[in-house]
DNA sequence: TGCGTGCAAGATAATTCA
DNA sequence: TGAATTATCTTGCACGCA
């Protein structure tokens, strides 16, 4: 090692400290680097005074600090964003390119769920309307065949009685209020099955031509009805 | 009006890539 | 290896506030 050599060594050594003294960042180039830094930004320092470069050191400090932070949050926001594989090396500016497409992506998500909740609130209102129908639908059909056969059966136990005192028994038997009950309960469950069989698929057909109602829908209001 | 602070520009260091 | 790109540092300026 040459005597310059060594004498370049202390001399970077000395301005290192005096650089850190005046808190300058100390980079720790190379000493021909540092020849190339001193011969371009000396000047400054040793002409100001003493007040001044306590102001521009604390100011370099806060705008380091400001840094700092704008790095803290530059890796906060690279956590949150989706890089892809191709994200090897981040670059703030494609960092900020990423989160801006990402943004607008889950922006664009929310309008298209936003939509798609309308869509099933509105199903969900025409499957509940459809609902009330066929329930008042079903009442009065069951209302109709109830009175029509009471109708019926009191014309056959009438002329019963009058022609055959043997079989009026069994005629008494089938017309009283009991049997009536049964056979109008089993005509009910028959006429309620069929009729809500039909009804259930003109409805999943309407409403799934109509409106696009999913088969989970059409399986809850056949719950439902059923209840 | 002095002071603190943020921003932007220029310089430099570090890294990447052909 | 040198050009290009990116990150970091320094510094001046502008602006708000007490």
């Amino acid at each position: 090692m040459s005597i310059a050599a060594l004498l370049q060594a202390a001399e970077y050594l000395e301005r290192r400290e005096r650089e850190a003294e005046h808190g300058y960042a100390v980079s720790l180039p190379l000493p021909d680097d540092l020849r190339s830094v001193i011969t371009k930004r000396p000047k400054t320092k040793k002409s100001q005074g003493s007040s001044v470069l306590f102001c521009r050191t604390t100011h370099n400090e806060l705008e380091k600090n400001r840094r700092a932070h704008l790095r803290n949050c530059l890796e906060k926001l690279k956590e949150m964003v989706p890089l892809g594989p191709e994200a090897s090396r981040h670059t703030t500016l494609g960092l900020l390119t990423k989160a801006k497409r990402f943004i607008k992506n889950l922006e664009e998500r929310e309008r298209k769920h936003a939509v798609h909740k309308e869509n099933l609130h509105r199903d969900n209102r025409y499957l509940r309307r459809r609902l009330e129908q066929l329930s008042a639908a079903h009442l009065a059909a069951t209302l109709a065949a109830a009175s029509k056969r009471r109708s019926v059966s009191e014309c056959s136990s009438s002329t019963t009685t009058s022609t055959n005192s043997s079989s009026s028994s069994s005629s008494t038997s089938s017309a009283s209020p009991s049997s009536i009950s049964e056979s109008d309960e089993v005509d009910v469950i028959g006429y309620t099955s069929n009729q809500s069989d039909t009804d259930d698929h003109s409805s999943i057909q309407s409403a799934s031509t109509d409106s696009g109602v999913a088969m989970s829908a059409s399986r809850l209001t056949l719950a439902e009805m059923d209840i």
